[in-house]
DNA sequence: CGAGGGTTTGAAGTGCATCAAATAGTGTGG
DNA sequence: CCACACTATTTGATGCACTTCAAACCCTCG
């Protein structure tokens, strides 16, 4: 069966399933499943019942909460490879968040049930997504600080550097994942503000702007202007979840 | 000892180790320090070599980063009763976050060392802390929303009935906690902002101040003003950590 | 080519920060 | 119990960053 096939794969490549059971990682393979979802399609809302969580196998999936006037706020915006849903064993079976295909995605869903059981059972798991949480735990106290300390330019040249390879010494060229109006969301700027602050960081670092293709001679122009507002020192990388 | 009589009686309250083995709990409170922190008093800084863990004894303790240029962002600001540092066994042993007494407190100290070891020998701890860990994400990911959809007067209502009672019906005097230019740290924003957000917050909504001392007919004046900025439904309690 | 979404630009408004100074409140020693 | 010193809080005036509303521009794709 070509979906399962897929879907081992996929799972068994996951940093966070290395430790589980081969009879777990059975079980999940036979209860996935694989969807098409096009842009904007809605995967759950805040606060739905929970009983699947998610993998994204391609594409982009925007985690966000919303007011019921419509304004919303962007938690994440998670590519192919994150998990998500997956907190909500701890969170009473509800979503802490709605999600939404922002591209065209693939997205793979699996019975949080057997998630549940699993980490009762194997201690390892639990081990290993405790470690995902802290990680996660840790970029979002650097979230806050981020849209406490640093202005809208210095975000955006921060939001660049993360998505560089930070080893790199000489020019790079960056590549904007997605819509310029999706990354201002991210950042937590209107679109329009991160066109102009985008302008202003351009005029102090030198850097070049065509369309969604940032050149830069050398991370260090972007490190000394967005890097001093930020407590931690540069080389910040994820290690992705 | 006098000591360890009353490390143990907290150690052994506290729901996260409810699970712990009683030899783990031995040796816990074996290896527990308290010490007094005056006011100020900084227990760690950010990304210093993380051996120890703590709990918040008596008093209140602020978590925070800071920049080189001395720009301060709060990430929490932790009560009698609650845990920091705990997630540097995940973080390659560095706290994430400075640490500092902001009132007379007592803090209890225990070897990280310890809980590594029984996170990873007894799954029901690791368990628990999984349990706590995804409850504190959460509670970041609102804090995120509030800080991009809320505005200062908004925030500040939240604050309130966060402190609150939230089952009450009738009349509430609620007591801030701590300094208000402590509060509007913790609020992300300048002590002068929270001067005027309050008074605005008193206008709209009839609660009356008198100093530290916050006087409410009933929740519902305030929850009007500050809830429908919010994606959450009204009573959001914080089930403590 | 034309429609529609993404992006930029302009003009004006709002909210919060900042700087400066007055006022209230608290604890101390006399 | 009072006066002083010191800190917390408030108030005023001003500036800046970001938002909002509006319109133009651009790019892609049918």
């Amino acid at each position: 069966m070509r979906e399962s096939e897929e879907c081992k794969k996929i799972l068994e490549n996951k940093a966070m399933f290395k430790m589980a059971s081969p009879e777990f990682m059975d079980k999940l393979v036979q209860s996935a499943h694989l969807h098409n979802a096009g842009k904007g399609k809605v995967l759950f809302i805040h606060q739905d019942t929970a009983d699947k969580f998610y993998i994204v196998v391609s594409g982009w999936v925007k985690l966000f909460r919303e007011t019921l006037d419509g304004a919303q706020a962007v938690v994440d915006i998670l590519p192919a490879g994150h998990i998500f849903g997956e907190t909500s064993i701890f969170e009473n079976d509800s979503y802490p968040y709605s999600a939404e295909a922002v591209e065209p995605s693939v997205i793979m869903s699996l019975p949080l049930s057997l998630l549940k059981q699993e980490i009762e059972d194997n201690p390892k798991l639990a081990l290993a997504m405790l470690s995902a949480m802290a990680r996660y735990r840790k970029q979002q106290d650097r979230e806050i600080e981020h849209r406490t300390l640093q202005n809208a330019s210095q975000r955006i040249g921060c939001f660049l550097l993360r998505l560089a390879d930070q080893e790199a010494t000489g020019p790079i060229t960056i590549h904007l994942p997605y819509d310029k109006t999706l990354v201002a969301s991210r950042l937590g700027m209107q679109p329009e503000t991160f066109s102009r602050a985008l302008g202003k960081l351009k005029d102090a670092t030198g850097i070049k702007v065509k369309g969604a293709t940032v050149e830069l001679k050398s991370l260090d122009q972007l490190i000394d202007y967005s890097c001093s507002a930020c407590s931690s020192e540069f080389p910040c990388h994820d290690l992705n979840a």
